[in-house]
DNA sequence: GGTAATTGTGGGTAATTGTGGGTAAAACAA
DNA sequence: TTGTTTTACCCACAATTACCCACAATTACC
């Protein structure tokens, strides 16, 4: 499982170091080689190993064309999904377009997030971070019941 | 399975390069014989190997004469579908036809969708695509079963 | 606290890839 | 047939990417 935070910086390049911590785990699994893709519903990158990025592959196909959600979500994310590898220094190289995507400048944050990690632009991710932690804070809406039970 | 995107233009003689990554992958499968049709549920192209276009078309096959909706997208994928064969430099001829039913213009995208490829002009695709995002990320709608149990 | 190793960052160079266009062969129309 | 358009094949350039090396900042260790 993946965990911890980083901030890294995103170079004129568009490479983004790993942190080394994860780096061999990263270079072996499967070979190295991992799989980039856009987060849906935040404005942020995925990074998964490609052991992992097949399983959930494998999710999507299951999906039904003729859900349009659901056509949607695996449209995008296999879409975007772009295979990469740690070069020789352990940088990912983030193409233009995920870069766009989640609006990535030159501070990047990364974040384990157990099967893989979540790659926000830093400004960004204080933001929703702070938006976040206040909401959650906030006792006066309903849990779901899945969070009622939920005991940390 | 094919993923992930790129962006590319047609040319003056309505050829586009398909990323040099999947070249070896689709002209060794089925001797790189390649099928383009329409997608009958966006304006946009399918790009199969002859291969998955056969089992496609076995589907259609057995679709019923007397389902409306059968019958049609039977007949749209077929009738347009075009054989076609990368060229010396990695590109295929997009007929006229398909060319003006995606309303490709200058520059388009390509996108891996497991066993076949997507090809839209670039200026519908950011539209549709940021429209999707906005549904995905919605939380106000309900989402599907499917989706509800999905964790990514 | 000082030294050594590791890690993060930047940039140069060579190879690969995407793009455009010329020309010859093939298909089509009159 | 002949003339016109379309397609296939070739070459060439520009942009991007992969690979390498180097330095600065951080961390670990004594």
């Amino acid at each position: 499982m993946f965990r911890g935070f980083n901030t890294l910086s995103v170079d004129s390049k568009g490479r983004l170091a790993v942190p080394s911590r994860h780096r061999e785990r990263l270079s072996s699994e499967t070979g190295g080689c991992l799989v980039l893709t856009l987060n849906p519903m935040d404005r942020s990158l995925w990074l998964y190993p490609l052991i992992e990025w097949e399983f959930i592959e494998s999710k999507l196909a299951e999906l039904s064309d003729f859900d349009k959600q659901g056509r949607r979500t695996k449209q995008m994310m296999r879409g975007y999904a772009t295979d990469c590898q740690l070069d020789a220094q352990g940088r990912i190289l983030i193409p233009q377009e995920l870069r766009d995507y989640a609006q990535l400048k030159k501070q990047a944050v990364i974040l384990g997030q157990g099967n893989k990690f979540e790659i926000w632009d830093e400004a960004a991710w204080r933001e929703q971070r702070d938006q976040w932690l206040e909401q959650i804070g906030d006792d006066s809406g309903e849990p779901s019941d899945a969070l009622r039970s939920l005991s940390l």
